[in-house]
DNA sequence: AAGATGCTGTGATTTGAGTCACAGTACAGC
DNA sequence: GCTGTACTGTGACTCAAATCACAGCATCTT
């Protein structure tokens, strides 16, 4: 996988730096990527795969804030990374996923020497401060039954795929919720057949 | 107010540009400094009083995500006016409140050549990145009531006062709630001896 | 002073969602 | 095949919070 074709907008010295001192790198599926606490030491550019970013809590549940796809970076990985402080957040691989690591300490002379590099990670930040917005307005003023058709609706734009392979459990974890309260929703769904129920997997109409 | 001395970390040439281009203007309380939707054509540095960033839900509510104080300024002004989009909030001064408009075609200039703008527009969205953290972990994860006191620290941390001049309708607003239970709340505390309940005012022991 | 308006307190009821309990089903491994 | 495990479906119950209904107060207006 060529890092350059999804990165067509870095200018020519920037894909040179990149080239010389990044580090490509393979995670698993299910492989943790970045946890809460842990101190960061660069920036990680997703190249192929799909990497979940959730918010831990006290009780186990993995609270998904959003996706990050191919040509996507993580913010919170940039602005922590600036200031060399702790993320408050998780990144987990969710499919088996590529990123190329740029260590911390190129990121300011990056932003002032290569204005691609700049405008990357000024329009990472908006995306996704504006996924957290969406985040606040789905849990502060949506039901369960909303949330869950916007957690589908998301997953499959996430996965390019009508098919979500996941289980009840999985889902509720990720809205907070609880299983039996999700089954009964995707049951009611099925009724009304926005999609068909099957076991580890959710077939969108 | 002189808002040199709020800014004393911008460097020389960096605050005679200010000096020079910037407008000083005064909102009153209850004035809408900014809404959803409205295009954005300058950032916004606060310098005395108080500014509530608050999500206007459906049908009326206005969902509280944080106050800026002096010294502080908001992220979404910053990334929107880069990329001048819109914004997807509302802003309303609190108190009586100075802000120093700075117009958006300097921001990328400013970028460039002020390390300390830089440094403040990294930060700046860090600290927001992080209060909006902050809310949806509350609004995920806690009940009313720790969201209740949660919302009273906050908003005493943010006036420096330990009386808070509002009535139970406005919280139950910025918390997404009904007045009932709020009052409901408030009287529990009460009773707990975390606070005394007057009209229009809440004192915190 | 009388009335109007807005704020607060409190019971009764409803509702969305979480919890408990348990049954049925699909699949993996032996 | 049989068996254990993980996933799914459903009824019954509980609980937090929203809603409804109203009453008492404080403050302002005229």
């Amino acid at each position: 996988m060529n890092w350059k074709e999804i990165f067509p907008q870095f200018e020519p010295g920037l894909v040179e730096l990149i080239e010389k001192e990044a580090v490509q790198r393979t995670f698993l599926a299910g492989e943790i990527i970045m946890r809460t606490g842990q101190y960061i030491k660069s920036t990680a550019l997703v190249l192929e795969g799909r990497v979940k970013i959730y918010r831990e809590n006290p009780d186990g549940g993995e609270f998904l804030m959003y996706y990050l796809g191919p040509g996507q970076a993580c913010a919170v990985t940039m602005i922590c990374a600036i200031q060399s402080q702790q993320s408050e957040i998780m990144a987990k691989a969710e499919e088996d996923t590529e990123v190329l690591m740029i260590p911390i300490q190129l990121m300011d002379d990056m932003m002032n020497k290569y204005k691609s590099w700049y405008q990357f990670v000024i329009m990472t930040y908006r995306n996704r401060f504006d996924e957290l917005l969406a985040v606040i307005d789905n849990v502060a003023f949506r039901n369960m039954d909303e949330r869950l058709e916007f957690y589908l609706k998301r997953h499959a734009d996430a996965s390019g795929k009508k098919l979500i392979e996941t289980s009840h459990q999985q889902i509720a974890d990720d809205l907070n919720s609880s299983r039996e309260v999700i089954s009964r929703l995707l049951k009611k769904m099925e009724q009304r057949n926005l999609l068909k129920l099957h076991r580890n997997m959710i077939e969108l109409l």
